[in-house]
DNA sequence: ATGGTAGACCTTCTA
């Protein structure tokens, strides 16, 4: 099966180049973040047409996940534990139901910039919040994949100028050692499990002629359980996709893990 | 050093 993840930057304003994909792509699942809508008008229909079952997690305007799969969602959890009084859209969680079953956590990572002020405060929290549901669903001993826009940036050889992003909160000693202590606890990344190769990008800016000079960064990231790397086939980054028309920013990013589903 | 783009929404915030 594919599990895809894709930051798409507005879900309506982006819909025809969703849906366009989708059926070029057919992913089995895929985790969708910076929704920018509230649930109601999340398209679900669009994508019910073409067959996929939907989880949706919105907030007005900004952030908002959701959850698409071909086989029906079983215990939906919205919202990351840990903190009651967090308003924002951020995580999304679902067992993907079928013959070996999969749990799916869909999240995006608060930006957290600039790094003077609560912002990267609340992107430190929300990356410790993360480590501790990480540990309660590694424990499961399931297969799982907490795939999203981490808005990490975790090595060097995943921006196009180290230097250039040395204070950025993508890039900032504190929020790569919160992503590798993730890692510590057994989650794989995808991505580099799978190929590694330097320059792939999974972001371009959208200013400054970023995407025509490859002034990209690597922060869309799928990790995995033990069960789930075990079946690692492969990972692909569809790059082509931030050329298109009407683009997002970020492009999807594909596991396919060797599961039937 | 600055400004460059995009989306939601209504004027400025987030990225």
């Amino acid at each position: 099966m594919r599990i895809a993840t894709w930051n798409v930057n507005s879900v309506n304003a982006r819909l025809p180049t969703i849906l366009e994909w989708f059926e070029q792509e057919r992913p089995d699942v895929a985790c969708l973040q910076e929704l920018k809508c509230l649930d109601q008008r999340f398209p679900g229909e669009a994508f019910e047409r073409l067959g996929y079952n939907v989880a949706v997690h919105g907030q007005k305007t900004y952030n908002g996940v959701a959850l698409l799969s071909r086989t029906p969602l079983e215990d939906v959890r919205r919202g990351l534990p840990g903190d009651d009084g967090d308003e924002q859209a951020r995580y999304i969680e679902a067992v993907i139901s079928g013959p070996t079953p999969i749990r799916v956590g869909g999240l995006y990572l608060p930006n957290g910039n600039p790094v003077d002020t609560d912002k990267f405060a609340y992107k430190l929290a929300w990356m410790e919040r993360l480590h501790a549901h990480a540990i309660q669903l590694l424990a499961l001993e399931e297969p799982l994949v907490l795939a999203g826009d981490y808005n990490v940036i975790p090595e060097s050889a995943d921006v196009y100028d180290p230097a250039a992003w040395a204070d950025d909160a993508l890039f900032r000693p504190e929020s790569r050692a919160a992503f590798r202590a993730l890692k510590w606890l057994g989650l794989t990344d995808a991505y580099m499990a799978a190929d590694g190769a330097p320059g792939g990008y999974t972001f371009w800016d959208y200013q400054a002629g970023a995407w025509p000079r490859d002034l990209g960064i690597r922060i869309d990231h799928l990790l995995l359980s033990p069960m789930a790397a075990d079946r690692l086939a492969g990972v692909v980054i569809h790059r082509d996709v931030r050329g298109r028309e009407k683009p997002s920013d970020h492009v999807p990013v594909v596991a396919e893990l060797s599961l039937t589903v």
